[in-house]
DNA sequence: AAAAACATCAACCGCATCAAT
DNA sequence: GATTGATGCGGTTGATGTTTT
């Protein structure tokens, strides 16, 4: 037996929500609330429409709070950074995002933000340069020590630069699934860029390793593929090598790497919270992004090396 | 100026999940 | 455990506006 249509579709006004409706759904909700009961609101509310339709309605327009126009620079980051790491998940992204609704960002990832991120504009986070800033003053390393950043970030997905004091338990992480992902916005910048390759190297640790030369300049090539249990998850971050000409060996390649920092963003890097690390081109990566269910594909299995 | 192409975004649709029965 | 209904979610559509030819 098929489902029962949440109403008589023959009649309920459908389409362009006109300012009378507005108000009725408003004046409505303010004072009664939903009750609990979308389907039986419209009636209520003297609505001649479907509940799911007046839902969305207010949860996308009409609620309070609602913010509308421009992305911020911010919130950009905020958005490719969780869209790269966990999907089309805009019910989650949109809880980072205060104002924000998942259908909001979903329109704004299809036709403007994918784009610009193809087009490698993502401008930088200062909240980055200011931890750069600060770790030079400090002659630390990006992250306190590769295995207590790794056991606080097991078993989720938590991207980029956290600080592992603010980290919740392992506890906490060990009950995480992955539509409850954890996201401190303060606290991580995903969107970066391979500043230092050996302190991501160090991040990481090693295993196996061997070398080799490319018009004079000593390549070495490091397996870090040991770590691991799902704690990272297609990180995207920025290259630096096009920008540096001395980075030739790098054939255009764009590593798939855990984390690094943020400077001047053209290009992809990928890293799939697994055993294993990818290279992609340009055109791969802007293949996989122009193909929303491709984000997933990234994680076929494949040896990772690291390059520095 | 008109037509075509493209971009935007509100709204719809169908499916998955969950809770109540 | 099976069924039913409500809700939430993500993909898609289509009307409208804007830009390009």
């Amino acid at each position: 037996m098929g489902r029962a249509p949440c109403c008589d579709k023959a009649n309920v006004k459908r389409g362009p929500w006109s300012p009378e409706e507005d108000l009725k759904l408003k004046e409505y909700i303010h004072k009664h609330g939903t009750g609990g009961n979308w389907i039986a609101l419209p009636q209520k509310a003297g609505l001649k429409r479907c509940g799911k339709s007046c839902r969305l309605r207010w949860l996308n327009y009409l609620r309070p709070n609602i913010k509308h126009g421009e992305f911020s620079e911010e919130e950009d980051r905020i958005i490719c950074s969780l869209y790269v790491n966990i999907g089309s998940r805009w019910s989650i992204i949109a809880a980072q995002l205060p104002g924000r609704t998942d259908n909001d960002i979903k329109n704004y990832w299809n036709t403007k933000l994918k784009k610009k991120l193809i087009s490698g504009f993502i401008p930088n986070s200062s909240s980055i340069q200011q931890r750069k800033h600060h770790q030079q003053q400090q002659q630390q390393p990006p992250f306190p020590s590769s295995s207590m950043y790794m056991d606080q970030c097991y078993g989720s997905y938590v991207t980029g630069l956290v600080d592992p004091i603010s980290l919740p338990s392992t506890e906490y992480y060990a009950n995480t699934t992955t539509t409850s992902v954890p996201f401190y916005q303060h606290q991580v910048d995903s969107i970066v860029s391979p500043s230092s390759m050996q302190q991501n190297y160090h991040m990481f640790g090693s295993e196996g390793s061997c070398s080799s030369s490319d018009n004079g300049s000593s390549i070495k090539q490091e397996e870090i593929g040991y770590h691991h249990q799902g704690s990272y998850n297609n990180i995207i971050a920025f290259d630096e090598f096009n920008n540096n000409n001395n980075d030739h060996h790098h054939n255009n390649k764009f590593l798939l790497m855990p984390s690094s920092f943020n400077d001047n963003s053209n290009s992809i890097v990928n890293y799939d919270g697994g055993d294993n690390i990818t290279e992609y081109d340009l055109e791969e990566i802007k293949q996989l992004i122009s193909v929303s269910s491709s984000v997933d594909e990234i994680k076929e299995e494949k040896p990772i090396y690291y390059y520095y």
